[in-house]
DNA sequence: TATCTTTGTAAGTAATTACTCACTTACATG
DNA sequence: CATGTAAGTGAGTAATTACTTACAAAGATA
């Protein structure tokens, strides 16, 4: 990887995560990563293939993120971890959050699909927690969270402790062993 | 207002829906309105015209929608007025919703002043509920209602009967007076 | 040194974009 | 009937779009 081709990973991803995919021309991200417009089609081809380089690049990231929840061995342990996702989050990785959270609506993508070893895993811990409904409650914590880390992209809600500790008082996960 | 200016509104709404508002050419429009492109220029001026059109037509539904909420009178209705919204929007309006959404992320839109009294009136409620966080409590639902009219709106969820009752059951306002 | 591959660019291209202009048709009012 | 106004259109326009091509430098390998 060049350092041009670096720049133009970086330029691509926060302009679309800012503008939008198809509202950001090839020319912008170009010009913002100080490089012709035609060394972004030698290097990835078109334009939806700097997307496709964007995005691998960040799904590492977050499927670290989503092993880390499911890993955990008492139940307890991965709603917390799971609640703990949106404080866990840097912000200097906000923008690859953004630009995931706008492709769902602008792009078909089948995020069901990867949420449901997390589902299955919240549901799982739910039920031997003995909650009545564990699939009910596992659904309407990923709605919360869902919500929530939108909040907080748009900048609506701030990630607080006080958040934090509200919710792991609401879900009794506050003090594990 | 004309047989084709309706038409130029419907086919708006449907396209800036589904396909998002800066990928949606005026020529599609009016090819889905089955009108001439200068027809859209004549009546809205230019495309954000047409697209501030549109917002005007369905932003009085969601006014009334929120009106009803605030306008409850006990607390506990207030909480399941409020948790019924997403079963309450009949899915004919299901791409004005998606609109909004979409809008949200593509263009900045001051969204926050519009919740606020809903949310103050959701506060007032749980501490009349006697709730020891109402605040907290108040956005946790507003984040939560966000969360499952989005999953609703792209198809991952359903808005069941099964759903509303666990909702009214966990927040205590199943049966009222 | 000679040759091959990779990296990079300037200057294009055809297609699409939002929008305009000159013009016709429909319709209401005196 | 005459005349003004609103509704409607086809054929443009300049600008922007994603993408290509021809060609120059820079490194690597022999």
């Amino acid at each position: 990887m060049t350092d041009k081709q670096i720049s133009i990973l970086q330029s691509g991803l926060q302009l679309f995560a800012t503008k939008g995919y198809s509202s950001t021309s090839t020319k912008e991200v170009a010009k913002l990563a100080g490089v012709s417009e035609a060394l972004i089609f030698r290097h990835f081809v078109n334009k939806e293939g700097l997307l496709n380089a964007v995005l691998e690049e960040g799904e590492l990231k977050v499927n670290a993120l989503f092993k880390h929840i499911i890993s955990q061995i008492e139940p307890e342990q991965v709603i917390k971890t799971y609640i703990e996702l949106p404080f866990r989050v840097p912000e200097s990785e906000y923008n690859f959050w953004r630009l995931l959270y706008t492709l769902k609506w602008e792009i078909k993508v089948n995020s069901t699909e990867k949420v449901k070893p997390l589902q299955a895993a919240l549901t799982e811990s739910f039920k031997k927690m003995l909650l009545p409904e564990p699939e009910l409650e596992a659904d309407f914590l990923i709605r919360y969270i869902d919500g929530l880390i939108i909040a907080i992209l748009k900048g609506e809600a701030k990630a607080t402790e006080e958040l934090k500790s509200f919710l792991l008082k609401k879900y009794n996960v506050s003090v594990l062993v």
